[in-house]
Parts: C-alpha cells; structure tokens; sequence
DNA sequence: TACGTTGTATTACATTTTAATACAACATAA
DNA sequence: TTATGTTGTATTAAAATGTAATACAACGTA
C-alpha cells in the first residue's frame, strides 16, 4: 500500500512559464518544499537540489530561508532538513474561510456516527482531489487519515462523483489528461470503463468502487454541487471487506453519502455563497 | 467568539535579520499568504500591499506568483484573490512522515469513541501551539474543529500539560514572552497565577481550563511526552457545558487524556524515533 | 458622463540572486 | 591514525532578477 500511495504523492510546483509578473523565487521554495516526498522524511541539501533541479547553492539557500521561516526543521546532528508543525498553519489559512468546509462539518460529524464510518471531504484540484476535511471513525493506514493527499480522479469514487455531475466532454477531458496508472490488479485505466462507470454513477447519484487506490477498500461518494449544478467536492465514505461487502455498503453507505452531500449542497446554497 | 479566535490568527512570517543565504523574496510570499487573517476571506493587491507592507507592484508580482502557483484562487469578477485547496498539501508534506502523528491517531480514534468527545493532537510552536490531528465527534465553532490553527499557552489546558512538563524556568521564559491577553473576561493573564496552575497541573498528571478562549469550554489535556521525558505535544479533549460539569469533566476525561496521552508517550518510544 | 478607486502593464535601474569556488565537517575504510 | 570521499557551509564577482515609479485601463459610484 505504502507503493500504491507513493504514486499519488508528488506535489505539483512547477514553472507557469515566464511572465514579467512572475517571481521565480518563490516558486524555487515551493519546489523544495515539494521535494520532500512519500520516500523521504528528512533530506540534506545535496539530495533537495537532485530533487528539485536546483543546483547546490540554490538548495542551500532556499533550505535555509524556508529554516529561518519556520516552514522547515533541521536535525542539528544529521543536518537534514524535514516539513516543520508551521505548515500546518497554511491548511488552516485556506481551511479558516472555507465556507464548504463549515458546511460539510457538522454534516460529516453527524453522518460519521451513524455507521461509526469515517467521513471525508474532497475537493477538486485539476484531475485530482485533494481531501480538505477528514473525520475518522475506524483505524486505517495513517496517510489515509490525513488531510492534505492528494488521489487521482479517475480510479476513485470520489472523482467518479464529481466526474458525474459535468458535462460529458469536460469529464471526459479530465480523464484523457489524468495519468492512468495500475495502482493496483485492478485499476480500472480504460477510459471507456471509466466513462461508463461515471455515467452509471449519474443514474445513481453516488458512486462506488472496489480495491482501486487501497486493497480491501470499498469507496463510495456522492457529489456536492454549488447553485448551478456544478460539482464543487464530493462526499467520501470509505469502507473495508470484510467488514463491509459491496453489497452492503452501496445499499447503506449509499443512501447516507447521498443525504449528507445534499445536506451539505442546500446548507451552501443557504449560506449564499458561490463557494 | 468570532472575536476571541481573531486574535490567535494571525501567521507570524517575520524577518529574521539579513543572512547571506536568505532569499528576502520567499519571505515576501509567505509574507502575502499570512496576510489572510481571520476578518478576511478575500483581498485584493491594494489590501494585501497594505497588510504585508509591501509596495503594490510587489504585493502584484507576489499575488500573481501565488496565483500561478495555484496557492491563490483568484476571483475574475471581483479580481480578489483567497487561500486555494491546494495549501492543504502543504499540511499532507508536514503530516505524512509526523511519527507523533502516526502514533496518535489510532489511540485518538479509539478515546474518542469513549465518551463521544472531541479528541485534538497538538504541538508546540514556541509560545503557542498548534492543532495537527482533529477528531471531532461533537459539533463545535467551525474554526475549533479544523487543523492547523495556533492557539497561545498561556491560557490553555493544552499549553499547561506540555509547560508542566518542563524544567520551571523553561516554563516561565514561555510564559513571560507570552502576550497575555484576556481573551474572555476570566483569561489568566497573571504569570503568577499560571505557573501555579502549571504545577497543579504536573502533580496531577493533567490540566485543566474553564472558559479562557471560547466561552462554555471546559478544557481538559494532559502530555506527551518523549524518551527523555521532554514534552513534545498533548492530548486535548474539549468539553462543554452544560453537558459536561467540570468536575466530571476532570475526573472522566482527566483520566482518559492521561492513558491516550501515555498511549502515544509509549508507543513514540517503541517506534523508536526521537520524535 | 465624470470622478475616484483599484487592478494591470511597462520600463530603466539597482538590488538580489546566482553559480563557481574554496573551505570545513563528518563518515568510512584502509 | 591517516587517507579519502562525501556532504554541508561560507564567500565572492557577475548577471539576472526583482524593484518602484509611472502610465494606462477597468470598474463602480454618483
């Protein structure tokens, strides 16, 4: 499993072309930022500026300044650098004014007892999610209980739902874009049958999937839309064999994921916002 | 309460003096997200120069980078820009390899389950701290139940276990470069009086508050603690009346943060890591 | 339609970052 | 221990980047 993650890890910082307005700088400290991967806890200098392309100089400084921020710890002994606690703090710059997310909180709460299933909600980031909020119930594998992990669309639940709700062509276009990798046996990667599989996810108005990111898992999503239709995250109820069949879970889990998302679909329409 | 939050909000993204190495630009970014505070979801380049101190072509080019870099959404019709999902990656590069946090969330899971409360993992930033792990069961302010955000020492129950926990003067240095301020009418803002709810807290094994930063809360939060016996973050369940009295607050989850506390303490120790 | 405000684009200028290099610290093995 | 490689740190002259001033455009309000 810790493989199947790996694939889904790498944060995105990469160069938007140059433009007089741009300051390459700071793209250069998110890029060691994003350095630190699935495979690394801890990096020196000499292995963020193999990972990042910067050269030594660069990494170094860079290093240091995100050190000097706050934003990176440094073992004195091993002189490594790692993620520090303050990144946290910009989940919450961005979580703080979330207003899907006040929305979906006392929603997920609610729902999350019912069955004592963890609950998540994941927000669309090109062809990926991103999980904004998580509320777990059972023991899982700790990186699936964290904020902030990013998944791929077109094998899961989560962007089956959202897929769901857009128009065929812009659906499509994610797919056709997204990398289509075999995370597992299993991994549905046929845009065809990830086509037809979204359209049933339509009729239904959830969506399921079975041991596509995560071996045992059976997921299950229902889309969240804004005041014109339009999917703005989906509703993520995961499950595992053999406590939960498919069966089962699609039949209760189901149901519960539907009346959540739209809970949280009509509490944001009430609350007047786009988002 | 809205009030009382706003003042633990703000991101502390100083100058930390000119170094040769620092790259003055990566702060100036940093600068610009931190800019988005409590009283604003939106800003725009005007704002923002106004709030980070920088120029407005600074405040443009820095905006725009961010944007680019998709750390910033920007508004087309209002052309304001706001925190983008993607800041939670950032959060997933710090959580991902935390071993603090791998050893907490099976054990905060299972306690929650106790008595349906509420079971948050923080740690320290210098004189205050921060939420990494949130496992809300009941419904609370939306800002209390999300990751990442700072609260000070001082007046926390959270802040009281870990300073109880270190040598007297340590406590004390925290204590006195510690902005006091009476969140509430009845926040602790005498160091006097906080150093003795400290002690009363290491002989009991646990703190506990009453209504310093959010009125009706009842906190409860005892150590975690490393091989050295260093305090290295607490386990906090909020509670709130007039479901819970205080005293049984005290005596029921008291006794429950101290075993999930000793729980992560324990298991810290058999993963063998220094943190 | 006029006016203030706010966002955008363009420059010459100079500050900042760069990349090369040299040095120091550490780990490993002979 | 001494030698040898590797990795981290510090210092520069050179150059590229970011700066701040300014002008222009877009929007909202009266």
């Amino acid at each position: 499993m810790g493989k199947s993650e790996a694939t889904t890890a790498a944060m995105n910082v990469v160069a938007p072309a140059a433009h007089p307005l741009y300051v390459s700088s700071l793209e250069k400290g998110f890029r060691v930022l994003a350095a630190f991967g699935d495979d690394c806890a801890a990096l020196g200098v000499t292995e963020i500026a193999l990972r990042t392309g910067l050269d030594k100089s660069a990494a170094q400084r860079f290093s240091n300044t995100l050190h000097q921020l706050g934003f990176l710890e440094k073992d004195t002994s091993t002189r490594r650098y790692r993620p520090a606690r303050k990144l946290m703090e910009l989940a919450f710059t961005y979580l703080r004014h979330s207003s899907l997310g006040a929305a979906a909180m006392p929603r997920l709460i609610e729902a999350g007892a019912v069955y004592q299933t963890t609950m998540n909600l994941a927000e669309r980031e090109d062809t990926d999610l991103i999980y904004t909020v998580r509320i777990p119930h059972q023991k899982a594998a700790y990186v699936a209980t964290v904020p902030g992990r990013r998944i791929p669309m077109y094998c899961t639940a989560t962007g089956h739902a959202i897929l769901s709700q857009m128009p065929a062509d812009e659906a499509e276009d994610i797919i056709n874009r997204s990398i289509l990798t075999e995370h597992l046996p299993g991994t549905m990667t046929d845009p065809k049958e990830i086509m037809k599989t979204v359209r049933k996810a339509r009729r239904n108005g959830f969506a399921s999937t079975f041991a596509q990111l995560l071996p045992r898992e059976i997921g299950i999503a229902a889309p969240i839309v804004d005041y014109r239709g339009r999917p703005v995250g989906a509703v993520h109820i995961p499950a595992y064999t053999p406590r939960w069949t498919v069966a089962n879970a699609r039949q209760k889990l189901g149901t519960l994921a539907i009346e959540t998302a739209d809970a949280i679909s009509g509490a944001l329409l009430a609350s007047g916002q786009k988002f």
